[in-house]
RNA sequence: GCCCGAGUGGCGGAAUGGCAGACGCGGAGGUCUCAAAAACCUUUGUCCUUCGGACGUGUGAGUUCGACUCUCACCUCGGGCACCA
């Protein structure tokens, strides 16, 4: 026997895969591009993909009708960025991509499965500046080490379909998106205080600053800067991205609701004040705030600025106030974003020495300037109504203001003396909070008794109210802001924009593009793309006179953006992509990734999906139609990272247990979207079952020679012993087991009335035939474990529950292993020779439905054997690809690649034993367990089990009996 | 504060409301061996010294014949949003 070398195995056949990989694109081209739409006609393509389908339906069972073509599934896993070389969260995210893809094809899905670079981005410009070298050599140097590293993994890519985002065929595409984006009215360059990254030096979009207002990348703490930048009009999605996420059933939970925070949707009402003059009398000016509780409008008691509002310096200017509210905006703007974002500062205002009249009730209110109102949400005005917010109720206790309750609970009679009362009687309350909850409006007007709360009917007349006299509107407002793409970076996709003195801003004419990166800007000396004339100078496009070149660049997520589309069509010269390809194939069938992208990638990349639709280029309006957010390995419960120098190499796990243990134990050890906690031991066990499994195999099909460890001649008792353990450890012993259990003497009498419970025709009953009764039962035994372990398998990838189709394989291997003890091969397989000749179709055929009465004869047993190996090999081929090839090869001699058979079928009702233990529980505690036959019903269940319980019963009444078929029967006595 | 998750042996983790702890790691014992490693076999939740029994899925209630699973409250941990009006 060959022992397992995964070494050999895996360089072999990943040559061998590459080859044929090469050839496949070499039939494709002679096929006028099929397999990837090169040029524009994508409908080609499809249509020679589906000549291309074998007649699938058997192994597809249930997921393709006979004859149809094969049907599309696009497995998606977010793109590397090329910083140095593959690390093990790429292997998890990767591995997991892969074993759908190989299972999908086996189940005879036409699967899109590809991968490509995200390789723009800042690391790039940093790595160049450390090295001497430049972005892109660094950059491409990275690439390829990734891609080598894939390859070892044994990732079955679409090699010829990758995307690299920083070659100028990708990137010339996403700024011709850009132009279109322009068009269409999405894009905007606009002054803004934005985000400025001290350390990065650049701006950074709203969704890159992370955790109390930091970079995403250098965690570098940001700063507030007032510049003209440009956007991307995100926000004229908000609506469509929050309500589309309800369509998303099959993204998890979490992310959902993480981008539901972030777009932050608040429904409420604009309300109007009008302002009064330095003598209190209103004017025709109005100042118009945002609030979310136009029920509480009675209780406005003040009216608050955001410090760095434009009416504050006009309204205090040359007044007594100027001076304190001066100050109190200066300390506001000195203290930094994040101090001041945190909300544990006490709150400091000033008064401005104005008053706003409240349009209900006409009350002149004092305006202040507060720092806790932020400028860029709402209107940056607020009514404050201290009684219903905890913010404004600190406010006014600081500054001795009223507080006039004007909501009161229900429930617990918050308040109980105001019930009913509409004339103001109190500006006080005894709370030591706001009350911020549903109830009754009180000290209202003619509001009072209406129901109070967010989107209240209360709420609601108030806001009819306010329709009616012109005092305010019903408004929606979002946290979402637009999606600032501008980035003051050499190393990205370059901005598609000309500035001229005398036409102001020109797009770059489509027929211009690409706008071509200069590849030899040394960021390393402090080249910058302003320096290169060639790149910087240009005539205008409009009146052709000099002008020059946007030097910024965009942001690297417009690359990621979209990237998902060019795969279907990667190799379009004259588009991004073909709608007919795009629409073919998305939205994706299954998305993988990291949870980190929960809301930056994911977000935009919805956000492009739906304005390439409305720009007509896609018909669908989501991109993925499934998330799988995987999670992270860590090390010591903490995450991997190069800085804390706590990170394992796959390469180096690849060199020592395989590519194919390291994916199995990947999957193995937690389920997809849980967490990891690296574990060596872990690894090297299931590096030990995929060695066990090679020698058990071989064993099974009689060629393990000398080395064979499951039986040796003359040793029975011991045999028999192992046997009986495994027999004991499957899930599903039924009678038949039991009886290879005992190994007592008279063994064909303990085996025949077990084994013979129902049709069994070759049953031997004779007490001469007791081996061949042992390994009749076994096989017996071992057919229902086999249908159902592939059944669980199968259901286990449906549902990405890797976890447990491995333990089911394990399960499988370890009752073979019991098979095994029982008889050498040459006594399994009777006067048949080992194969040495290439098996027959028929005979690997995937495990075929049998007719339940069919057993196994001794005769039998070499089939028997090999439709054993052949499923454990299958079941694990989209795991351990190499693995399962090589056995392929070698052991079953054959000559096509397992990668691309039938998965295996099972049937539901031959996993089903004809005996079942089932347990006897008295007042729910098991008591007792007896076996019955499977097919018993439920009355019989009940009598059966009364009956064998009758001594636990005795002396006692029994009320009840529930019988559970194949479970369990609870008696309440 | 609001909103999501998750709490099960020594460890990673299994369990459509129906025998808790599958599978693996680790531990213990054995076979083989001059010996060791590997491999193979047995065993391994806790407690009660017992054939046998009691207790066990973060805590406390509840629904149910029966709850790791469903409901309510609480505790702990993780994550998202957050002076968002």
């Amino acid at each position: 026997m060959q022992s397992y070398d995964p070494q050999k195995i895996e360089t072999h056949w990943q040559q061998v895969w590459e080859q044929a990989g090469a050839r496949a694109v070499q039939q494709d081209s002679t096929r006028g591009g099929a397999r990837d739409a090169r040029g524009n006609d994508a409908r080609d393509a499809t249509q020679a993909d589906a000549r291309d389908a074998a007649p699938s339906a058997q192994a597809a069972g249930q997921d393709s009708s006979p004859n149809s073509s094969k049907p599309h599934y696009y497995v998606l896993e977010m793109f590397p960025y090329p910083s140095g070389d593959v690390h093990m969260g790429h292997v998890r995210n990767y591995t997991i991509g892969d074993v759908i893809s190989r299972y999908k094809r086996m189940r005879g899905f036409d699967v899109l499965h590809p991968i490509g670079w995200d390789s723009f981005g800042l690391p790039a410009e940093n790595a160049a500046i450390k090295q001497g070298s430049t972005p892109a050599k660094w950059t491409y140097a990275n690439i390829e080490r990734q891609r080598a590293s894939l390859k070892r993994m044994g990732f079955s890519y679409d090699w010829d379909r990758s995307v690299i985002t920083s070659d100028v065929q990708y990137y010339h595409w996403g700024q011709w998106i850009f132009l279109k984006l322009w068009e269409r009215g999405l894009v905007e360059r606009r002054s803004s205080a934005v985000n400025w990254c001290p350390s990065c030096k650049t701006v950074l979009a709203n969704e890159q600053v992370i955790g109390e207002g930091q970079c995403w990348r250098c965690k570098t703490a940001v700063e507030r800067r007032e510049l003209e930048q440009w956007f991307f009009k995100i926000t004229d999605y908000a609506d469509e991205l929050l309500d589309d996420l309800s369509l998303l059933e099959g993204w998890p939970e979490r992310v959902r609701q993480m981008q539901a925070n972030w777009i932050g949707r608040s429904s409420g009402a604009e309300v109007s004040f009008r302002l009064c003059d330095a003598h209190g009398e209103p004017t025709q000016e109005r100042i118009t705030v945002f609030t979310t509780r136009p029920d509480t409008l009675f209780g406005c008691t003040f009216f608050l600025l955001a410090p760095e509002h434009p009416l504050v310096a006009r309204l205090v200017a040359k007044t007594p106030y100027e001076a304190e509210v001066s100050r109190v905006v200066a300390a506001a703007q000195a203290a930094s974003a994040v101090e001041r974002a945190r909300g544990e500062r006490e709150k400091t205002g000033a008064f401005t020495g104005r008053y706003v009249e409240n349009p209900v009730n006409g009350d002149k209110v004092p305006i202040w300037i507060a720092d806790y109102v932020l400028m860029d949400y709402g209107t940056g005005a607020v009514m404050a109504v201290p009684s219903g917010d905890q913010r404004d109720f600190e406010f006014a206790r600081q500054y001795s203001l009223p507080i006039v309750p004007v909501v009161v609970a229900e429930e617990d009679g918050l308040y109980p003396e105001l019930a009913g009362v509409a004339e103001r009687r109190r500006t006080d309350v005894p709370w030591s909070e706001a009350y911020a909850g549903p109830g009754v409006m009180v000290q209202s007007g003619t509001f009072t008794g209406l129901a109070a709360g967010k989107d209240s009917a209360g709420a609601q007349a108030v806001c009819d109210w306010l329709v009616a006299h012109g005092a305010g509107r019903p408004a929606v407002n979002f946290r979402l802001r637009d999606w600032l793409i501008s980035r003051q970076r050499y190393w990205g996709n370059p901005i598609p924009a000309i500035y001229c003195d005398e036409c102001g801003i020109v797009p770059v004419p489509e027929a211009d593009l690409p706008v071509v990166l200069p590849m030899d800007v040394d960021v390393a000396a402090g080249d910058s793309l302003a320096a290169h004339p060639e790149f910087y100078d240009v005539p205008c496009p409009v009146c052709g006179r000099p002008a020059h070149r946007e030097t910024d660049t965009m942001d690297t997520f417009t690359c990621s953006s979209w990237y998902y589309l060019r795969y279907t069509d990667a190799h379009n010269t004259s588009l991004p992509f073909s709608r007919a390809a795009a629409d073919s194939w998305l939205p994706a069938d299954q998305y993988i990734g990291g949870i980190e992208h929960a809301i930056l990638h994911l977000l935009y990349s919805r956000f492009f999906t739906k304005a390439l639709r409305d720009i007509g280029l896609l018909g669908f309006a989501e991109p993925f139609a499934n998330l799988l957010t995987q999670g992270m390995v860590k090390l010591n419960g903490e995450v991997m990272s190069k800085s804390k120098g706590n990170v394992v190499a796959p390469e180096a796990m690849i060199e020592r247990y395989g590519a194919d243990a390291l994916r199995a134990y990947i999957l193995f050890m937690a389920p997809p979207d849980k967490d990891l906690e690296w574990s060596q031991a872990g690894l090297e066990g299931i590096y030990r079952f995929l060695l066990r499994v090679w020698r058990l195999l071989h064993d099974l099909l009689g060629v393990a020679g000398e080395e064979t460890l499951y039986h040796e001649a003359g040793t029975g008792a011991a045999g028999g012993a192992a046997a009986g353990g495994a027999a004991a450890g499957g899930a599903a012993a039924g009678g038949a087991a039991q009886a290879v259990e005992e190994d007592a003497a008279p063994v064909a009498e303990a085996v025949a009335p077990a084994a013979a419970g129902d049709a069994a025709p070759a049953a031997p009953a004779a007490p001469a035939a007791s081996a061949a009764a042992k390994l009749q039962a076994a096989r017996d035994e071992l057919t229902r474990e086999r249908h159902r372990v592939v059944g669980k398998v199968t259901d286990d990838i449906e549902r990405f529950n890797f976890n447990t189709a491995i333990s089911a394989v394990m399960e499988l291997a370890n009752s073979t292993t019991g098979y095994l003890h029982l008889a050498s091969a040459s006594e399994r397989h009777g006067e048949l020779a080992p194969v040495t000749a290439p098996a027959t179709d028929a005979e690997l055929a995937p495990v075929a439905t049998e007719p339940a009465a069919v057993r196994h004869a001794a005769s039998d047993g070499r089939h028997f054997d090999e439709e054993l190996a052949t499923t454990i090999t299958r079941l694990l081929a989209p795991i351990a690809p190499h693995f399962a090839e090589e056995l392929w090869h070698t052991l079953f001699k054959r000559e096509d690649s397992i990668h691309e058979q039938p998965w295996p079928c099972f049937d539901a009702a031959l996993a089903q034993a004809d005996s079942v233990e089932i347990a006897i529980q008295i007042n729910g505690k098991v008591r007792l367990r007896i076996q019955v036959p499977a097919s018993a019903s439920a009355e019989e269940l009940a009598t059966l089990a009364q009956e064998q319980a009758a001594g636990l019963l005795a002396g006692k009444t029994v009320r009840k009996v529930i019988p559970v078929p194949g479970k369990l029967v609870n008696i309440v006595v």
